[in-house]
DNA sequence: TACCGGATACTGAGCGCTCATTTACCAGCC
DNA sequence: GGCTGGTAAATGAGCGCTCAGTATCCGGTA
């Protein structure tokens, strides 16, 4: 069975502190904890900083010990999201050849979606709530993501073992699978996890690996 | 060159009249054309009715003269958007074969979600914003999406078309794919909405005529 | 051991403000 | 003269955040 209690990434105190990182104080990843949970349900938005405080025991004003600001819990959640799953990424295996390398990327990112699909879906949702500075941070993070697949592709399509697909077209399908996750993933439905990226990894490579079709080129309207 | 004055399906007044119903006077249009654009950009709960309506040229209690309030709003917009999307597929062609049909459909589905994205974004990401009941009435709607596209894939794999592909797993698949596409797509990229779809409809359709591999049946985890 | 000084964590009242909605009123118009 | 579509002002609730004050802990000192 899949492990749910690691669902929302806070399933014990040992888990919560390499999530959030070492250096925090246990009441500040107890707040991100919340307030990730709060979000995920109501939104930024919907949800008061006495939401947050309250479920961890806190009076409202205690937030501001730990956070300059609501939007600044938000930030920290939203980075820490995308910098882990960027992490999860990074440690793959570059070794072997393009087919596996590709298989492992999209089985680690949809894995990483399914399992913290609480902190993702905050992740994807509620970036429109952001400063903008804030906000153009995460997207450099995200050009990050994207170069990772863009290149784990390009790299097959050089090897020839890829057919020659739009990479961009294809890595943005990718992109789509994985994210769309945090959309609908429960703990409690019928795949888990690790079932999940077996299968978008499959789907993935026959995007890739079966001979192109008559694609009419970007820029040029069909209509 | 694409139709970008289509873009958030509100480019006539003709055009807007048969979107959001030709029953509605002008003023109501108009009020949730304006909602669509500032609840795209601002979410639900961060736009205020005086935003909605300064854009028409009304007071904020103005507004009341034409909906209950603005979850009633919201509620209308996001009806609306479920109920044409899903025309549009009702409307497909059912005589081809298996495979002309998928293809039909998800082509639809796809152009649709780009040709309006902005609408599409509103419907799918302030859901959490609805009353319990209005919510429900969603979900109703979006099972009958979920089940055009199923008993599509099933008639392809009755047929001996399709490869024996998870009917569930496949059309999450496709829906995710159709679905996300109002997080990225800008009027101004590299893609119409036709070519995307002509894209996505090839993608789908190597995802259900390739051989099947060992997939683990779901509900077991492989760990 | 006893005491002190200061840092840290937190409380909870409440300020200043904004919001959705209501109400009272008004102008055309069939 | 009521119906429709509108305004402007008022209402009351609730928001993020501040701040004065309290509790607790800890190292240094004598």
């Amino acid at each position: 069975m899949a492990r749910s209690a690691a669902d929302s990434s806070a399933g014990t105190d040992a888990e919560s502190a390499r999530f959030w990182g070492l250096e925090r104080s246990e009441q500040s990843r107890r707040l991100l904890t919340s307030g990730v949970r709060c979000f995920a349900v109501s939104g930024f938005h919907a949800t008061t900083t006495r939401d947050i405080t309250s479920a961890v025991g806190l009076s409202p004003g205690g937030l501001y010990v730990h956070f300059a600001s609501k939007e600044q819990l938000l930030f920290e959640i939203i980075r820490t999201g995308h910098v882990r799953s960027l992490d999860t990424l990074r440690s793959a295996e570059v070794g072997a050849d393009a087919q596996a390398r590709l298989r492992e990327l999209v089985r680690r990112f949809v894995v990483w979606h399914a399992e913290h699909h609480v902190v993702g879906r905050v992740s994807q949702y509620e970036l429109g709530a952001l400063s903008p500075q804030h906000h153009e941070e995460i997207l450099e993070l995200r050009r990050f993501t994207t170069s990772v697949f863009q290149d784990a592709v390009r790299r097959g399509i050089d090897e020839g073992t890829f057919a020659d697909v739009d990479v961009h077209r294809v890595v943005r399908a990718i992109l789509s699978l994985g994210v769309d996750l945090v959309r609908w993933y429960r703990p409690d439905g019928d795949d888990s996890p690790q079932q999940l990226g077996d299968f978008y990894a499959g789907l993935t490579l026959r995007m890739v690996t079966s001979a192109t079709e008559s694609m009419p080129p970007a820029g040029l309207d069909t209509a």
